[in-house]
DNA sequence: GTTATATATTAGCTAGGGCTAATATAATAT
DNA sequence: ATATTATATTAGCCCTAGCTAATATATAAC
């Protein structure tokens, strides 16, 4: 499964967000999920799976619980790929200013 | 159609390589993706049309020809929400200094 | 106008991703 | 050991994205 394949499903990408931020137990997850989406706890542990097999989150056990987290791996071959685009077109880019401004904030975001 | 949904199909990947570098007719990308992926004009097409509805890609007519440029709309979204997920675990992140050679190297790049 | 070229659209089929329901596993508590 | 809690797995269903085949449109050439 493509790595643009995990991102294009809006649980995985709500999954992903909350485990950016924290690292999240399985059951946490499974709530705020179900809350906005509800699917019962078997879908979510599937989706969990997809992103552990992917590379994008990784998992601590403590005692029966599983604690996700976020894993930056996953995120490599997405962000070359749209790197590489932006190589060619971005030459090109009206405003290569945004760009530079875009680096200059993720990095000195609070 | 979520932005991450259009990325996810390889065909449209490949596609948006190709508009990336260069300008391209709708005839010279269906002659590579048959080669490559051996669909057919109208499978190519209704992919074109995808990338068009969803501002990934531009058209420009030229006689009977419709030419395909990258549209940067598209990107948008998506590059937004992968930066916003890395202002969290990025902090934590054992090399910053990737994300700013990242950066670097892609203003710098020839 | 007719023909040829270039591309887009539509209807219908199909495979696969995401779901539920049921069940299995694993750790903890009693 | 048994029950309880926490999570994972499996089988099977269904819906939709992506395909083909056929057809429509649009421009250019004759």
């Amino acid at each position: 499964m493509h790595a643009f394949d995990i991102l294009s499903d809006p649980v995985r990408r709500r999954t992903l967000e909350l485990i950016s931020q924290k690292e999240h137990a399985s059951g946490e997850i499974v709530m705020v999920i179900q809350a906005e989406f509800g699917i019962s706890q078997s879908a979510v542990s599937q989706h969990l799976r997809i992103l552990r097999d992917a590379g994008f989150a990784k998992v601590r056990k403590e005692g029966a619980k599983r604690c996700y987290s976020i894993d930056p791996a996953g995120f490599e071959d997405v962000q070359t790929w749209l790197d590489q685009l932006r190589r060619y077109w971005g030459s090109k880019m009206e405003s290569l200013a945004t760009e530079v401004e875009r680096g200059k904030r993720s990095l000195t975001a609070k």
